[in-house]
DNA sequence: TATGAATGAGATTTCATTCAT
DNA sequence: TATGAATGAAATCTCATTCAT
């Protein structure tokens, strides 16, 4: 997989994380308040805590901030998952891959509904990373389901997996977006239940 | 429920509708490609067919197209769902009622996708309307999903019913969104019939 | 005197005297709320009774209204004054033209208040025609104040008669401009006395 | 009095005044051409010597240059007059008055002009401020006058006080209006002595 | 490395004028 | 004659990006 190079004029790579950091913070609480097109690059700069001169020094262009932002999503996203999925067959195996992947977005809700709502503004090239990470998420929660109904433990249809791998998917943002008015009612814990127990009960063998 | 007004200085209200259906069409199709932002008021213009003094004659402002959009997308589905929907607690009824606003959805994939994408960048005013026409759609669900409860063929806890209403209106989003991946596998009525026998085994008394 | 030509493609004289008149209400008004660059044709027309293609059956060009304005005046000047004043060196000759001449101001303040404040955006012909109207006025006070001094009644050098002639005209503008100030204490009526008397007492022979 | 602010997105102090000071030198050579609308905002910032994108960082509207202008004239007029009037009810006291005002004038005759024909484009507020500035001109010489008729060195009655004030400032507004005409008879000195004359002679006791 | 002043392409919006009805 | 929809040139203002210090 291509990954998407941000150019910087720094050498220092812990600054560079370090700076890029403090600008990724920054982005999302703004991004997150007036969208991707109405921040302007000066007001990053100075959510970020540095001047519009040195926020150059650290990308390229306006657009690599939102590829840093959704690019940093898919790191924590691998870094969280990676180490705790198996696809063993269990639904224990189900169950922890979603709790999972729902807290983190519990975690990270406005960081889920920058990328989702303002990837579409990035450059081809960073959209397609992007995307291609996304499907990296659907396949995962395919392998899981289809080593489920192999092992016999869900009933699903070999064509509808990768729906349902979308639908587990599409609820955690479900999560993220709608929050204000889902938390009215439930905590992410119950929410996990409630999802959980929707497609267990639903494809139950 | 207060409606936004888009203001004109053209008094033929034939005329008006007829060059903002032009106008919505147009705009559809350049925000879904290039998004809100980046689709320049002469490439509205010219994709309705006139000239940017002409545009202007029927809106006021630029964030005017976009609101003609989602309110054009609101009167739709009113005009489908009105008529059809029932909350007499059968589960025909609710099957009905979903089957209606996915078909809804899929005849109008884009200007769906254009007004989940970019309603945010509505004013205050508009985004409040369109935001309180999504919660009529979700309260609709509510009260076919209650009266079902009420009647005994579904069993979900009274507070769940709001996050089940929203999981029905976020799954139709999904068609929308996720078009390309879903229609490998499903047409609209497969669709249908995954999303709706999904609840009703999820829920199913 | 070269004399600006006002195009009309309407026919009737006595149509175009009946509807340049409305216009020339309603521009005057418009003209001093706004400024002649802020009011908009479409405004004119409405301020004057009729639609927009209507004023250009009428005018050439937004700078004749403008223009019409501004001759107008000087129509009202000459049939007020010319049958009035005489220079026959009396310093009653005097009063009376300087009476007439600031009454005229008070009747029509807003047209003359528009008149001193716009008529730089005439184009250069009628914007020429104008200023000699304007010379006219002086002269013709020069005219008369001449003649007194000739006949004795007034002492004023030679080369001073011309800047005491603007200082005629000029305090009359003034009643027109602080008209807000200058009539918390004064009538025009006393306005006259005083500034006749200023004339007279710092001239007198 | 409430003063209009000129937002500047430039931090260093210095700058921002010499930039204002070529941008208002540029500016009154414009507006005196061609009047405040017809100037365009590219032309300002190319007589100021620098591009559109600097005018804007030093500016918030195109009114603002108008409003720089307006305030940069009181500023003058104060630094000249306040030094120098008493009113210690001296015909000295007055003569000195009237004549620095008027050479204020003399050298200022743009900027003077411009303001006068351009500040009703002023946004309400900083109207609001240039009119009391120029409330505070007439007070100055109703205070000296006032002086002098306590005096007994002139006779004016308490009523006419307010007028002969702006009588003066008016006088002084035509040297600059009329100066091609009046200029031709007379120099600043002369002109300076036919007024003061005037209105002593026409008003002494 | 960090700064922030300078730049100018480009976006939105207005409005005088035309012309078919 | 009267109307008003259509037009597009031109104006104001923004903002991503550069570069000298």
């Amino acid at each position: 997989m291509w990954k998407h190079e941000v150019k910087s004029s720094v050498k220092d790579e812990g600054l560079i994380e370090k700076r890029r950091e403090q600008m990724i913070k920054g982005a999302v609480k703004l991004f997150k308040e007036k969208g991707f097109h109405r921040a302007t690059t000066r007001e990053i700069a100075k959510a970020a805590g540095f001047s519009i001169g040195t926020l150059y020094e650290y990308i390229g262009t306006k657009e690599d901030v939102l590829y840093l932002v959704c690019d940093n999503i898919y790191n924590e996203v691998n870094a969280r998952l990676s180490l705790l999925t198996t696809d063993d067959g269990t639904l224990t195996s189900l169950k922890s891959a979603i709790s999972t992947y729902y807290r983190l977005i519990d975690d990270m809700s406005d960081e889920f509904v920058v990328m989702y709502q303002e990837s579409k503004s990035l450059p081809k090239n960073a959209l397609q990373y992007v995307f291609e990470k996304e499907m990296k998420m659907v396949a995962l929660f395919e392998n899981i389901l289809s080593a489920c109904v192999k092992s016999g433990e869900l009933r699903i249809a070999e064509k509808d997996i990768t729906t349902v791998a979308h639908h587990v998917v599409v609820q955690g943002q479900m999560w993220a977006f709608r929050r204000w008015a889902l938390r009215q009612h439930h905590t992410i814990d119950e929410y996990i239940r409630i999802q959980t127990d929707l497609i267990l009960k639903g494809m139950e063998s």
